[in-house]
DNA sequence: TGGTGTGAATGCCTTCACAGCG
DNA sequence: CGCTGTGAAGGCATTCACACCA
């Protein structure tokens, strides 16, 4: 391993309150990196990787100084370090199980997806109440009854929850992922759900992103995300 | 027609520039609005509203100031009418036809998601390079090779394209978009696409979501969207 | 009384600019 | 010399607080 000496702490997880702006972009950092390591680039400076992404240089400098110090003055950041290093911030240098609830169109496409194993992120099982779809298996991915979602979310040891249920069903369905122990739950159906504090939400509505796009298009700002 | 007297012009586009934020909540605004409406609730106060999102009153009153004066003091807003002016400022009141571009499984789930016709984005067209696919009809939309892209959105005055392709061809397939007139992108595949100024641009990446909660996870954030 | 619209104040995020280092 | 890390400055966005209205 890479000895270096005097360089911050491995930064093993956030100093005190990062914006969630930064964490977004920290995502872009690393899909960026991944891009560029694929491509066998080995450096790249703040102001080539911000210029890719439509951000300046003395952004990505300090959204990265908020976790450690990475780079090489004179150099740049070495790209796999600097991946690694995002990854072990956003937590996708291990694995999570995840749970999908809502088997329909959506939640098959959700299964079929490699985006997400390639971060770590491994469906465990997914459950539905059509009686069709139980017990089927659907891109390897068992499907069980909803009522048996406690005790699989356990024994599987499943940490995040993943909705696409029709919006009556989801507050509904995010109580019961709670109650189960899931840490997070990321939500498509097109509602608010309330959840306890202590359990993280992040919530994507499709037809919202449609709504920004035509408002983009009508008042012709800037791009968007 | 409701002929109120001095109130300012009904808002029919953004005065000078609107925070992305700003256009983000109006989103949401909209969808609660939507919801209430659908229980028969007439009114309802900036604080109300804000509790139901997360958002404060301020909050509220001050973005919705940015287009318009909607409300009635002692009162709050009439629902009916508020969502109405959102729909006109996020261009939902028109139909918007839509091209979607990679037919997988994410594009077909997206075809037959109801979600966006109720907003008034309709498909009329999808499109592939898959043979088997060419000339099907999925959740009733016809399947055209790619290279009829240009044609179609022509002949179909199509305004927004969805990109549901592999991150491989993204760019590509957002240049033709672009060349065929489009005027706004929504981007699935997790690369970041470049596209001229006057053509509006908004990214989705599923996984990166997941990564925002597995880091709100880690750190134990409040809940994020 | 209950609630809006809005200037003023606050606080947060971004950008600037430069010391320091390889 | 090139490029990072970072205090200081600047610019936005959110919150406060209050005049005003029904």
């Amino acid at each position: 391993m890479p000895g270096r000496s005097k360089r911050k702490p491995p930064e093993p997880a956030a100093p005190k309150s990062v914006p969630q702006a930064v964490v977004n972009r920290l995502s872009y950092y690393l899909r960026e990196l991944q891009h560029l390591l694929r491509q066998g680039v080995q450096t790249i400076s703040s102001s080539q990787l911000g210029q890719r992404l439509g951000f300046t240089d003395a952004q990505v400098r300090k959204d990265l100084a908020y976790f450690g110090q990475f780079g090489y003055p004179g150099i740049g950041y070495r790209c796999h370090e600097l991946a690694e290093a995002i990854r072990r911030i956003l937590g996708t240098d291990q694995q999570w199980p995840v749970a999908l609830v809502g088997v329909g169109h959506l939640g098959q496409a959700l299964l079929g997806y490699k985006g997400f194993s390639q971060q770590g992120f491994v469906f465990e099982a997914a459950f539905d109440v059509d009686p069709e779809l139980i017990g089927r298996q659907l891109a390897g991915i068992r499907v069980y009854h909803l009522d048996r979602l406690p005790q699989i979310v356990q024994s599987h040891k499943i940490r995040l929850g993943i909705i696409a249920v029709p919006a009556s069903a989801a507050q509904a369905v995010a109580d019961r992922l709670v109650e189960s122990g899931i840490q997070g739950i990321l939500n498509f159906a097109p509602v608010t759900i309330t959840v306890p504090p202590q359990v993280s939400l992040v919530g994507v509505d499709l037809a919202m992103e449609l709504e920004q796009l035509s408002f983009s298009v009508l008042h012709r700002q800037r791009e968007s995300r």
